[in-house]
RNA sequence: GGCGGCGUAGCCAAGAGGCAAGGCAGGGGUCUGCAAAACCCCGACUCCCCGGUUCGAAUCCGGGCGCCGCCUCCA
């Protein structure tokens, strides 16, 4: 077995993946149940407003969760809920006078468009609540004939006290639950730690019909019907903020393994730390102090954003700061200037071999492979692409210098480094400049022109990248006529339009300026 | 009250018995018309405090101090 998509397989190392399990508090090897097929289910988002960059922190990390898998050669079907029954969203909609459906819209394209847009893989399957109910109300049934749960008044509890491990996950006793219960037990409720699997309808709440009357699903079970029905009983990865530990994941455990009579219903159960505010401790929807991700994306670029987020651990809580994001893209510039200092000493580079630098490419593989086998540390496979970043820089630089060559060696370096940012959903795009910059570019050619019309040609319809580039081309030649005050005016005003641009000895090389401030805001 | 976690350089952050990763910021130097980038050199005599175990502890044990999460909806 494993002679085809086997964990690591067209590595040739027996590297060993773990994850950190919530259920047993330990790190363990993974094993999915299917060789070769990893099941992945990730705790999607309430639909009742927009996400804030705690979820993209989550999702973003699930992401290289998946990619990381896929790398090592499995097949993985990755599946996200959306939740779009729930009191906030009815409530909402009450308030607002639509439907929840048209809620859900709103926000299910919404969060389609923030997820592209942080460069977040889509997954295989996004089940909403109110599309599963008639296998809600079929596991719901199946929970009765077993003796799991209990009708009262048109309402179905899960009876608690029929599930000896229930708690296990979250680490406390029915004892201690009910110690430091903060809410009145309802008395038709067996069990104060009873929980509600289906909800008798309230006028004027959205409702289906069922053998217990017209009401709707409790906010647990849609989950455990989600992934019966896409994943099957045994699913290998189930994740989601450790804020949802208990009551969630503790009652889709006991749903989910009450009804199809298989353990575990979850192999590794992983669960992030939670994302604090710039200020205070708790990032909340309800608590009005998030950082919406359509903010973050209005600020910062999205490599810039995931380079943060993926810098500290996914298991350490982390804050958003105006600060640390900031610090991050000039990471990310980095590795980027790295990667365009290599394409130029190649371009200038005739021989093919560099031992050094291609053992390096290999090496930061390994180191970089170890850190992710470890529980997804991401962190320190960061730490080996800058370390790679300074490899290619070193090399560079003796090329660029005349001191050293290396062409075949700069080659594998950048594949590498590319390949290995991929893998955390980094694009590292080459460069690229916002288009909307486009007039204020042409503005700027045609003060060039009036400095001095024959060194700039009109580019009337170029696009922005074209405009640099004639610009650039035009500063060149003022450059070898020692006019420098002009160039330097040219390379200020394109500085201003966050256009870095950078005198090499062949010639000039442009970059946009990392994005730690909105350039259409009012602060540019 | 119960359960769990955290405290490492100016900032962010890995490491979990054997010379304290990495990034950002900062200082000096090389290169450059200047700038930028890059390269070279520099930074915790020490990992919240106090004890203990050990040849050896940031890492283990005990006790403090400070901060936080969950126990109710929350990624």
């Amino acid at each position: 077995m494993g002679t085809d998509g086997g964990a690591g397989s067209d590595r040739g190392e027996a590297a060993i993946l773990t994850t950190h399990n919530t259920f047993t508090k330990r790190k363990e090897p993974f094993a999915p149940l299917e060789e070769g097929t990893a099941r992945l289910y990730v705790c999607g988002p309430n639909l009742y407003g927009p996400v804030h960059v705690g979820h993209a922190f989550s999702y973003a990390f699930f992401d290289v969760v998946r990619r990381y898998l896929e790398y090592r050669g499995y097949r993985v079907i990755h599946v996200q809920n959306f939740t779009d029954i729930e009191d906030r969203i009815i409530e909402r909609a009450g308030r607002e006078g639509r439907t929840i459906f048209d809620i859900a819209r709103e926000y299910i394209d919404r969060f389609f468009q923030e997820m592209d847009a942080l460069g977040i893989r889509r997954a295989h399957h996004y089940p909403r609540a109110s599309e599963v109910i008639p296998q809600i109300i079929e596991i719901i049934q199946g929970l009765i004939a077993r003796g799991h749960a209990y009708a009262v008044d048109g309402d179905v509890y899960y009876r608690v006290t029929s599930f000896p491990r229930y708690g296990h996950l979250s680490g406390r006793s029915l004892e201690e639950m009910q110690a430091g219960a903060r809410v009145e037990p309802d008395p038709r409720k067996e069990h104060p730690m009873d929980f509600a699997l289906w909800k008798t309808a309230k006028p004027g709440e959205p409702s289906w019909p069922s053998p217990w009357g017209p009401g709707r699903p409790g906010w647990h079970i849609e989950c455990s019907a989600m992934n019966l029905q896409y994943l099957g009983p045994q699913t290998d990865i189930h994740g989601g903020g450790e804020d949802v530990i208990f009551p969630h994941h503790e009652n889709e455990i006991a749903q989910s393994e009450a009804f199809t009579g298989r353990v575990p219903f979850v192999r590794s159960w992983i669960h992030n730390a939670l994302m604090k505010p710039p200020v205070g401790e708790e990032m909340h929807r309800h608590l009005g102090n998030f950082v919406s991700l359509r903010e973050a994306l209005a600020q910062y670029d999205a490599d810039s954003i995931r380079l943060f987020l993926l810098g500290t651990h996914y298991r350490t809580p982390l804050r958003w700061t105006d600060e640390a994001v900031p610090a991050a893209a000039r990471g990310l510039d980095r590795l980027r200037t790295a990667l365009a200092n290599a394409e130029d000493a190649i371009a200038r580079s005739s021989d093919q071999a560099d031992g050094s630098l291609t053992e390096a490419a290999v090496r930061v593989r390994q180191v970089f492979e170890k850190a992710m086998d470890d529980d997804f540390n991401t962190p320190q496979a960061l730490a080996a692409l800058f370390t790679l970043a300074g490899e290619i820089n070193k090399v560079a630089d003796a090329v660029v210098k005349g001191t050293g060559e290396g062409r075949a060696g700069l080659w594998a370096a950048t594949d590498t480094l590319r390949e290995l940012a991929r893998v955390l959903g980094l694009s590292l795009p080459r460069t690229g400049v916002d288009a909307t910059l486009r007039p204020d570019l042409r503005a700027l050619l045609v003060e060039a022109r009036q400095q001095a019309q024959d060194l700039f040609p009109d580019a009337a319809d170029g696009s922005a990248e074209e405009i640099i580039q004639t610009l650039l081309a035009g500063r060149q030649q003022a450059r070898a006529r020692r006019a420098y005050a002009l160039a330097d005016r040219v390379r200020a005003r394109l500085g201003e339009l966050g256009i870095i641009v950078e005198d090499l000895p062949n010639g000039a090389r442009w970059r946009p300026a990392p994005r730690t401030t909105d350039l259409r805001g009012s602060s540019g």
